[in-house]
DNA sequence: AAATCTTGTGTTATCGATAACTCAAAATTA
DNA sequence: TAATTTTGAGTTATCGATAACACAAGATTT
């Protein structure tokens, strides 16, 4: 590998001034520096960013930590944090959580180790506390995304949860319905939480009561719990609609109605958080409290790389986006 | 910053001892080996990967460099590189082209600087040659994946593009179609020649005439190029059906025919390379040739690790997976 | 008891770059 | 012309870790 050493012997100069070419610091003659710059040429020299690393304590690294690559609202999100970061020239190290606390801590070790400059971080839920901790502990500048984590306080981005439910629970009572169902996340994740309870507010605000037997906690990242679905169903009274609290459940929910030979909206009415990204798009179909993922990303990349380079406040900001109602054909009035 | 320095001073030994303890290397007696630990856990030092890297030319690094990470099969490979990656104890650096050619450029001398260990490159097309030449000239080992770039020697995944045009054209022609437009990606991309060749083939073996008129070649990424299908509509003896050479062209067909007022099937049967991923399955409506996108992202991490631990031959390898033809209904028989 | 080996640990140099300081020669000022 | 300032470099120490070598004290062999 080409050092600057190489090249400063072959220019005849020391490695302190060929440093000086590199980075146009301090007073370095025509001559010299086109002499240096030639031989660099020559030797294809590229600069080693570990030592330079070593010496600045800063990287250029932000680590990005989602739960799920393959759900396009968290790629989405991945797009605007690499645009953000790219813009103000930070490279992304990239980690997948799968929404499982331990994986979510091996990456944190890994953080850790690596000295990235900070970390966006998509919790997996609120035991994600200890992996944030940690990450205090070590002064490590980090944003969260998407949920919020008690105790944690820092710069966060989330989605308005509970308007969004509230949104789509609405417009299914509008539609006439009222045997509404819920399948929704894992109750130690806010937004899970937040969506349950505007569910309930929308309910209640048209003058339904709201009855448990009809929600189903399961976890936003795979459908495996068949028989709560099948015992919704069996209901004395069954839903007509359903609300699934992400688009993955969404996904979960129509296969399986599919597999009773229940057809969507005919039979059911569906709802959910979250659309599909572009591949969503060949046939758009769902209806949906859209959230505007890329900003999510984008805004978090931006919140962190401002409290990186010391330009933020102390307080941690808040920062909450509205989701859009978008309402397509997989539901029918009752 | 917690150093190894300080481990050592606090406990009472060199640096040196410190380093062994860490690395389970050299005689420690059990007596220092405790205390160095303790001192380790009450300081919650963690080892500096950037110096280690520095000595030991080591990053266990590896730069994923792929085109779209919003197109669900870059996604679903990512996934897999990632968890291959994981598996092998190498974390992920992220890189989105945008089938961009000075952006992959760009991407690559950051890669460069980084001193990764290796890449796991999704070439823009073509002429993404100079850039990986730039990679060869520094011997960085790297995989190429999903394309193939005459002139560069390397180990490569691949699809079988041909095959699977094939199988989707031959599709169409069962049916009973035989005015089949293709919509293809840009010719500087070997998967859309190959998929050309593959729909050529299908037709003449058919007995099917090609027809040139019914050839667009636009690009993978984005279908904006209403016209050139508007022309295509407006032909004396306009398609039937549309081979879409991927998921992204086939979007924007269906969104374009839709504003049209056309409904697939009905109007016109649509088939395309690639499928949705987990969101595509809440609808499943496309007949696709389905590529093993998880597959392609794992073996190429394999072989590529192979590569960068020099347990793979000198000669190159070319692994070539099948795609998979999946029958749903946007086709339907004339 | 002397010679040899083993054990446990320290010292020094190094990875590639840069910050901080130094200094001779040239240019400018008094 | 002597004093001072500016210019264009070079030297040394450092970032945090590890490889290679050195070495004293204790254990084992002859």
């Amino acid at each position: 590998m080409i050092t600057i050493y190489d090249i400063a012997e072959k220019a005849g100069v020391s490695a302190m001034t060929v440093s000086r070419v590199i980075n146009n610091t301090g007073r370095i003659s025509e001559e010299t520096r086109k002499r240096v710059r030639k031989v660099m040429d020559e030797l294809h020299y590229i600069p080693n960013a570990l030592a330079r690393s070593l010496v600045s304590q800063k990287t250029n690294l932000i680590s990005l930590l989602i739960t799920d690559i393959t759900n396009p609202f968290y790629t989405t999100l991945a797009r605007g944090a690499e645009d953000a970061a790219k813009k103000a020239g930070y490279r992304l190290l990239f980690a997948n959580s799968d929404e499982d606390y331990e994986k979510e801590k091996d990456y944190v070790d890994m953080i850790l180790s690596t000295r990235v400059d900070g970390v966006l971080f998509a919790p997996a839920g609120d035991h994600s506390h200890d992996n944030l901790l940690q990450l205090q502990k070590h002064q490590i500048p980090f944003v969260v995304l998407d949920r919020e984590i008690p105790g944690i306080d820092a710069d966060v981005v989330l989605g308005d949860s509970k308007e969004g439910a509230r949104n789509l629970v609405e417009h299914l009572i509008t539609q006439g319905h009222q045997r509404i169902a819920l399948v929704n996340g894992s109750q130690d994740v806010s937004t899970a939480r937040l969506r349950y309870i505007g569910y309930n507010e929308a309910l209640q605000l048209n003058g339904i009561t709201p009855d448990d037997s009809l929600v189903l906690h399961i976890g936003y990242r795979d459908f495996h719990d068949e028989t709560a679905l099948h015992e919704l169903l069996q209901l004395d009274d069954p839903p007509t609609a359903i609300f699934a609290a992400n688009n993955m459940l969404a996904v979960g929910v129509i296969q399986s109605l599919r597999l009773r030979g229940l057809q969507v909206p005919r039979d059911m009415s569906v709802v959910c958080f979250d659309d599909f990204g572009p591949a969503g798009a060949i046939n758009p179909f769902l209806t949906v409290a859209s959230q505007p993922a890329y900003q999510f990303g984008k805004l978090g990349m931006q919140l962190l790389i401002e409290r990186i380079e010391g330009e933020a406040s102390d307080a941690s900001r808040r920062i909450m986006l509205p989701s859009e109602l978008i309402v397509r054909s997989s539901t029918q009035p009752l």
